[in-house]
DNA sequence: TTGTAGGCGTTATCAT
DNA sequence: ATGATAACGCCTACAA
């Protein structure tokens, strides 16, 4: 062992020490603690009273192993001080704890490998759900979670699996109404922004609009600059905007690109939005709504989202392997409407 | 129960079975996933292929049961969909996993009560250390975790407890240096932008500026228009730069409301920034560093406070009861040099 | 090196 | 209603 022995930590008070200090035996105690157990009002007061004294909480790992079932759901996310992963994890632990759920979140820190090591962990604490948010995860590694009866639950990604669930954004669909809507707002050289993270959902937006476009006979525009963020839209409208047939609407595949496209638009080609240029974005991130921006873009339903997930988890039987949630349009000012 | 009877999940493979398949005893197979016990090459060969074909992980559950750590650490944080939050969250559970912790995030929605609900948690689960990063926990309770043997991390907050660590913002320090620094750029009409929160960072921030102001000779007017967010700031600005005598150097106590504030008066006031008026901000979020913010604000480090958190944990002493870290000036073009 | 036995803190089962 | 007992999955002496 490389570090000195690290000493066991001060135990903290069990059931047997409260029933010793209460005068009643260890079942009294966890019918306590138990609901629907039955114990009289008597010893029930003597145990809580010992409890409340002695500062004893039931230990959920302890109750875990005999239930089989921890009461641990495992999130799997990355680069989760972006805005909309941020959004979600709060939104998932919030609708998990709602469902008396607590949640472990694993970050892999972008890492593709990590994403094996946590499903490992997931494995590990016998989480009864795992979520991956973010990253590709091995798929014989998904199956020993299912096969160890644990559910897991894929976010926006199309690999085919047999076994986890699905929660999808309708992508395609967003994708094709902002070409559309482009389109109406009188736009005919179209480009999409995109990032070369390669998510499914990057790749999916921006794979639709470039077909609505091709379907409308237009030959968008496809710029990655980088990951995806707010620098690498700023460095795509560099890329875009300063050459001589430079596009009039402009669909970023996230919020994050589309505010660092918009700032360099502005600042570095003096363009006015929406006069000029057309702008869409994707996610309807808080800064989508600042007064600097006002950004058009499409709202994922992540509330909605989160309650669903935490419902699928309630009922045994697990719903239904697919779920698809639409992405709406938020009506802002950056495009003609 | 009002529930239906949850049947127990399909149980997972245990010790037991390896040991069964492998043809061994279930000591031996505990032994080849324990570090520095003794095994043969060919027994754990044997254990490691039945693991790996049965698709055992060992239980961590059970094994904190004996040894008295189960590898968990708490975060109670609200709010964590704002960027400064979310970033601690990324940064802690990044440095907490390389540390070879799990983290349990216990998001208690804003609701005061709910940090108690979450505190409990925390003991239910046996977490070796809890992370307060938002709200007040009950002293009692605080204490009832000490004595069970938990680490209890308060961050940023001023509470006159014996027991728990202390990681502090040197926000006094910082807010004075923002009153020097708005003066020097030639600023006579000071302000303080914050909230109606009532945190103690927000009402350190809030104070210690104004009694540098005053010590300058400068009563500053003090703004608090709503929770602490872009909303709040952007009214602020409204609220201040409507009256006649308008300030023309104004500290905001968060980044957030700094931005709100700078949207507001650029767009609605049509004032030039830093020309008629200087700005600050707190936090440093990524937000701030945009091409059309450029703020200048204090940096918190959150990477070196969550790397000293993780550390803490390391050690068995426990290490200072008290750890202050510095908030460094950003300099960027929202403040006169 | 290997196996056996006991115990970690709970809860379910079975008598009482 | 209450208490004794077995079991959950694991680890650690202890003995072989």
């Amino acid at each position: 062992m490389a570090k000195a022995k690290l000493r066991p930590k001060k135990s903290s008070v069990s059931a047997s020490k409260v029933a010793e200090v209460a005068g009643v035996s260890r079942s009294a105690v966890s019918r306590t603690f138990t609901d629907g157990a039955s114990v009289s009002p008597e010893t029930r007061a003597k145990v809580l009273a010992a409890a409340e004294k002695l500062g004893y909480h039931v230990n959920h790992l302890a109750r875990g192993l005999i239930h089989h079932r921890s009461g641990i759901v495992c999130l799997i996310v990355a680069e989760m001080q972006t805005p909309f992963q941020a959004s979600f994890v709060e939104a998932a632990t919030r609708s998990l704890q709602d469902k008396g759920k607590v949640v472990m979140v694993l970050n892999t820190a972008g890492k593709p490998a990590n994403v094996e090591a946590a499903l490992r962990q997931t494995l590990n604490y016998r989480a009864e759900a795992t979520v991956v948010v973010s990253g590709a995860p091995p798929r014989s590694l998904v199956e020993t979670c299912i096969e160890n009866g644990q559910r897991v639950i894929l976010i926006n990604r199309n690999d085919a699996i047999e076994g986890p669930q699905f929660v999808m954004i309708e992508n395609e669909a967003a994708a094709t109404e902002a070409c559309f809507i482009l389109r109406r707002a009188g736009c005919t050289r179209l480009a999409v922004v995109s990032s070369t993270a390669g998510t499914p959902s990057i790749v999916a937006r921006e794979t639709a609009f470039v077909d609505a476009a091709q379907a409308a006979g237009i030959e968008a525009l496809v710029n990655r600059a980088g990951p995806t963020g707010y620098a690498s839209g700023a460095e795509s409208a560099r890329q875009l905007l300063a050459g001589a047939n430079r596009p009039d609407g402009v669909f970023c595949v996230t919020d994050l690109l589309a505010l660092g496209f918009l700032d360099a638009a502005r600042i570095e080609f003096r363009l006015r939005i929406p006069e000029d240029l057309c702008v869409m974005g994707f996610d309807d991130i808080a800064a989508a709504g600042w007064l600097g921006y006002d950004l058009t873009t499409f709202r994922q339903p992540i509330a909605e989202i989160a309650d669903h997930i935490a419902g699928m988890l309630e009922d045994e039987d697990g719903g239904p392997a697919q779920m698809h949630f639409p992405a709406r349009v938020v009506w802002r000012r950056t495009v003609r409407p």
